[in-house]
DNA sequence: CCAAACTTGTATCGAATATTACAAATTCTA
DNA sequence: TAGAATTTGTAATATTCGATACAAGTTTGG
């Protein structure tokens, strides 16, 4: 059954202005509105109530009983939701109590991280993937190298040319100093263990490359020299957490994938039809690399 | 103005027994039982409308219409709240629609990794781990090493002997060899690129490690040797998601911290002046490693 | 610009609802 | 166990609500 909202929704051009108005006010309302007196509805929205009765019954509704048991039914149906359940009301008896009062101050993460990262900027980065330049140079800092790792290993399976630095400066230094243009060098760099990133920026800009700077609000140095800056909310209490930034690397991943469709998804499959060969290469002689 | 619910919940004790069944059955499917007639909340609740009405003038309302009229004012309130505008109805403009979609299966996860997780086993996890035990070794497979990575270096802030070994059967087979009894063996094994894990656990459980496996609903073949099993969902459309691995790290890390209090704080400030001596020597002669 | 079609609000009627009074049933107290 | 107090349901009542008929107003098409 599909929702009133929606129903209404896709009604409204089809509808005359009193009742358009009444729409409106539902909809301003949420079900709330709807489940008032009908003449209520019909004063909060400056019409009459048969007019509200006649939006109703064009609705399919057989009348207003009918139309109010079915906003109700909506909302048992809602608060069923097992998101809803998790966000308010009584915890689950077989939840585990402890481990959800590490979930909680995290989702609040993920709400700033959405609310934080313009979508100009993440789509610019998307597009600059898909569109796959000749090289693909990811890097971290102490910790958030392994996210920087796991970008760059799912990158990896959907085009080419992607490849970590761990040390930008040790033995990875090679990888920046072949820099060309229409590269792009994405650099996580988050406070506390502050790094030399600035300078990975600056060479890389220097070189021509696109520069992506990954970072926490508290904008890192490295945003200067940037020509895309992703900004992740990581604080918390009293550790950090790495949520946010988890999420947005697997948003890129999946995004640039969907971008790139075809192309993406047959080196997939080539790369897929290479971890079985190895697999079973490996698995005779000693075993390796794993899940 | 307390939510009607938390009112009767406080008043449930001295409520005769028919108030109590309407009690019941105006939270078994709240709030929109109650926002039917009097009657039929009656009848769902198994007795008759003034028994309804009388437990709503005791609740301090002044008649059912004004007890409707809370109710509704709830439910706008809530539906107004940011947490419920972002699962559902219309996204906030500023916010980014697209990363939002990948933000809300994600969540899912959690919600299935809280429940999916014992306590008991959280639980034992943590008080071995803040128990210190003589070594701390941790590996993972091709993708989730990295998040092995980061449970490793957050651990060695607050507990001793933790080490990660990312070829348990190549250069690291040294750490294994040398296993002893109070050893604490950690394995993350996930689907896809399975592993030599179960080889692993067995070789660590002979070793009398306490052998820990970290993993996805179908259970690997290495929880058979394992003493603890945490398992972890992450599978998603299209593809796989690690936030449940995430956090469950992030949770171990924190949890094992508030148990170790002093010993792990301290640990901690040694671990940062560390940090910075080592700041302060490497800034000097060529930067190195960072954030 | 006129007439037909369509909207919309007022007034009215019947039905459903909340509310109250009262009596039966139950529980509590001595 | 007897009486009092409390609880609970039935029945009657007054109010509100949804629904409909109808007329005034508006828009549309020729």
């Amino acid at each position: 059954m599909t929702p009133i909202k929606a129903e209404i929704h896709s009604r409204m051009d089809g509808m005359t202005p009193a009742e358009r108005k009444v729409a409106r006010a539902l909809l301003a309302n949420y079900p709330s509105a709807g489940l008032a007196s009908a003449a209520s509805l019909a004063k909060t929205a400056g019409t009459s109530s048969p007019t509200v009765l006649r939006l109703v019954t064009r609705l399919g509704l057989a009348g207003y009983p009918e139309f109010q048991a079915r906003l109700r039914e909506e909302i048992t149906l809602e608060s069923r939701s097992p998101v809803h359940r998790a966000e308010h009301g009584e915890p689950d008896p077989a939840i585990n109590a402890e481990l959800n009062a590490f979930v909680l101050p995290r989702r609040e993460l993920l709400e700033r991280m959405v609310s934080m990262v313009p979508a100009s900027e993440f789509d610019r980065l998307v597009k600059l993937l898909a569109a796959q330049p000749r090289a693909v140079l990811i890097s971290g800092g102490y910790y958030s190298v392994n996210l920087a790792e796991l970008l760059a290993l799912q990158l990896d399976q959907i085009i080419p040319n992607v490849s970590l630095a761990r040390e930008p400066f040790g033995r990875d230094s090679g990888k920046y100093l072949d820099l060309k243009k229409n590269a792009v060098v994405i650099i996580f760099d988050f406070r506390r263990h502050e790094m030399a990133s600035t300078k990975v920026a600056q060479q890389a800009k220097q070189s021509g490359a696109t520069v992506v700077v990954i970072t926490d609000q508290e904008l890192s140095p490295s945003a200067a020299d940037a020509d895309i800056v992703l900004p992740v909310p990581v604080d918390g209490i009293p550790f950090d957490s790495f949520i946010g930034l988890m999420v947005l690397v697997e948003a890129i991943v999946e995004a640039t994938f969907r971008q790139t469709r075809d192309s993406g998804l047959k080196r997939m499959k080539n790369w897929e039809e290479n971890i079985h060969a190895y697999r079973a290469f490996a698995a005779t002689p000693h075993p390796e690399e794993e899940s």
